[in-house]
DNA sequence: CCTTTAATTAAACACCGTTCAAAATAAAGT
DNA sequence: ACTTTATTTTGAACGGTGTTTAATTAAAGG
């Protein structure tokens, strides 16, 4: 296995036969499947390089640096999350069982693939490097989709409104998958990730969306 | 400063004059104070070391690991954050206005202080060893707090109702706190954290007050 | 076939947390 | 005061980390 050394150091660099986009797309795989089973602070460059058959200097410049290598993997989890709350939507109308829907679909991914779900909120870029645009767009999209279900759920609402609000949803949310994941809400046992989310929609929809049914006053 | 050489290979181990007890808070005082202007992500058990003039291996004796260094640091966070929310809520009687405080008081900590409020959380021990009983009374308290704050709002209210409640109110407050801090919100400048909590406690809170006001029949 | 270009690499670098035997100190015994 | 014992504290070593770089190889162009 091992190279013919002569000379006393000596050799190697054997060109594989992956294109880029494959190469990248294998290395996502591998860091998304050793999530499964790992926490994030067990991974690391070198295993992971590894694992796909190359060395840490091909990956570091093929994604520009371990910290790009992580972000393009989070990138790929969005994507997969963004499909699964679309797919999840298509056999709802009512707008609130939307926002259920969506919200639910979400804690279940969080459940499901904790290290992988964690990592895409504990990972943070250097702050000399933006996080790029193509990121943002997949997050606005998520918003979008919140933004929608309000206008239906109140046709009367205000763009700023509907704006404020899907924020404040989404944070909500997250906390909760955040705590529930983590296992630090200290609940008894018949409060879950789901009753919660219920509870915080039922109850916070069900007053915003009177909340600007007459002459637009908002409460804040 | 350095001790004489003699016979080749040398010397060491000079006792200083701290107390195991002073010592620890020595070092908890280096790392909030690092935290003060770097990530969690630059500290490191060595840099402490050197900050407080110990070895590492002093530090690691002392603490056990550098896992339970800084959850003996994020243990003096939770009480730094403990004493202002009650310090914050003297002055306040009405229940709404003192959940309102208590949620404010708590994003303005985790504003001040984002590294050390992100370490809080972001820090997982090893699944092989569970979160210390003094680490979980502590957390306990905060959410007692909350939940008398709604027996006043609602003194109708069933206990596992208030339970719920009050983990669906931490839990948002909380993804709001940390969205914020991450820069993570997207939103237009007019969406801040303080109008996000505001308009999650007065929808939430209207609806959840008047819910069971009459036979206790809950909506989820 | 030769040259250029691009991909891939091992090795070196500067860190990291942890372990451990040895050194230095303090305390106790005489 | 001296010796012994016990306790701190340490430097050095170990195996790990991400990153840089010079060397090597494969592929492409002429």
């Amino acid at each position: 296995m091992k190279s013919i050394i002569l000379n006393g150091v000596q050799n190697m660099a054997r060109r594989k036969d992956h294109s880029p986009e494959e190469l990248k797309a294998l290395v996502i795989g591998a860091v998304l499947g050793f999530l499964q089973n790992e926490p994030a602070k067990k991974l690391s460059l070198r295993q992971l390089a590894k694992m796909v058959g190359y060395s840490p200097g091909t990956l570091i410049n093929l994604f520009g640096s371990y910290a790009h290598l992580i972000l393009a993997a989070n990138a790929a989890t969005l994507d997969l999350i963004a499909d699964k709350l679309s797919k999840a939507l298509v056999n709802t109308q009512n707008p609130q069982d939307q926002l259920s829907v969506i919200a639910l679909e979400y804690l279940n991914f969080a459940k499901q693939h904790p290290f992988q779900w964690q990592i895409l909120f504990e990972h943070h870029l250097a702050e000399e490097d933006e996080v790029p645009h193509w990121q943002l767009s997949r997050i606005d999209g998520l918003f979008t989709l919140i933004e929608k279900c309000l206008e239906q759920l109140n046709p009367h609402s205000q763009n700023d409104e509907r704006h404020k609000a899907s924020r404040v949803i989404w944070a909500a949310v997250h906390g909760i998958c955040m705590l529930e994941v983590d296992n630090k809400l200290f609940a008894q046992d018949s409060v879950t990730g789901e009753s919660m989310i219920n509870s915080l929609l039922s109850h916070y929809l069900g007053s915003w969306k009177i909340s600007n049914q007459h002459q637009g006053d908002d409460q804040q």
